[in-house]
RNA sequence: GCUUGAUGGGGA
């Protein structure tokens, strides 16, 4: 029945892995979705070696961990950076025949391989796609992004622009801290045009703030706040992100007033 | 296509 691995999920979702445990332990079934949330529960939390335990005891009782069970163990790879372990996934996935076909599957063994700093095994996954999908580039563009290596994603970025695929927010996101990160100010220009015509400036507080941070990071804190500005409504990270912008690069005068301001607006503690 | 529950890539 799935009350009881709803409960654990609850439990692990808050953190209190101890209590989501004993609970998992008086499941009268534990099933492939009981021991997957537990094991999503400890690698989130980061409790990797719990995790791999789950995972490893769930084998020893048969019960076979599903796409769903791999893409939850291989969270606990990239903090732990168990490239072993990794490794042992990737070939379970490639036995199931998940590789490119199940995409959620294939976008965290790149964002995987990327956490233990194997970028170049990350690429040659996406290389190994004989059809390759939006969510594979965002992931490999996002890890070369953040670990600096901002020619190699813009790289990426063209051949996924000559791929012609339908981008969803992330992914535009992801694209056009690609360019910015390289100062191809034209596709910049063209990304955030699209962004901001598909509406994501208004629905997606991800998209929106993740946008202003950039910006601001950057120390081009005047487009933060145009950005900013155009913001229908503005959330407590957007104006986080606004200030730190300021502090950083701008003045702690401005800071100050924004600070100020998002007070009077009720949107930070006084 | 839908038919109990778990899953990726972008901000904090």
């Amino acid at each position: 029945l799935g009350v009881g691995s709803t409960l654990v999920d609850m439990y692990a979702k808050c953190g209190l892995l101890v209590c989501a445990h004993e609970i998992f332990d008086k499941l009268l079934v534990q099933d492939v979705v009981a021991w997957t949330v537990l094991i999503a529960g400890y690698a989130e939390d980061g409790l990797d070696e719990e995790a791999f335990q789950c995972l490893e005891q769930m084998k020893v009782v048969g019960a076979f961990p599903n796409a769903v069970t791999i893409v939850c163990s291989l969270k606990a790879c990239c903090s732990l950076r168990a490239t072993q372990e990794g490794q042992q996934l990737h070939v379970e996935i490639e036995r199931q025949g998940l590789l490119g076909k199940n995409h959620l599957v294939t976008s965290a063994l790149i964002t995987m391989y990327a956490g233990c700093g194997l970028l170049d095994r990350a690429q040659k996954v996406v290389d190994s796609l004989p059809v390759k999908d939006m969510g594979s580039w965002t992931a490999l563009i996002s890890a070369y992004t953040e670990q600096g290596y901002f020619e190699e994603a813009y790289k990426c970025f063209e051949q996924m622009e000559v791929g012609g695929y339908s981008c969803d927010s992330t992914a535009l996101v992801c694209c056009l801290k690609a360019c910015h990160n390289l100062g191809v100010t034209e596709k910049v220009q063209v990304l955030f045009a699209r962004i901001e015509q598909s509406g994501l400036l208004e629905r997606d507080i991800f998209a929106r703030s993740a946008l202003v941070e950039m910006y601001a990071e950057n120390g081009s804190v005047a487009l933060a706040r145009q950005v900013f500005d155009k913001l229908p409504t503005q959330d407590v990270v957007a104006w986080t992100s606004l200030i730190a912008g300021y502090m950083e690069h701008g003045s702690s005068e401005q800071a100050l007033q924004c600070l100020e301001q998002a007070q009077q607006e009720g949107v930070l503690p006084s």
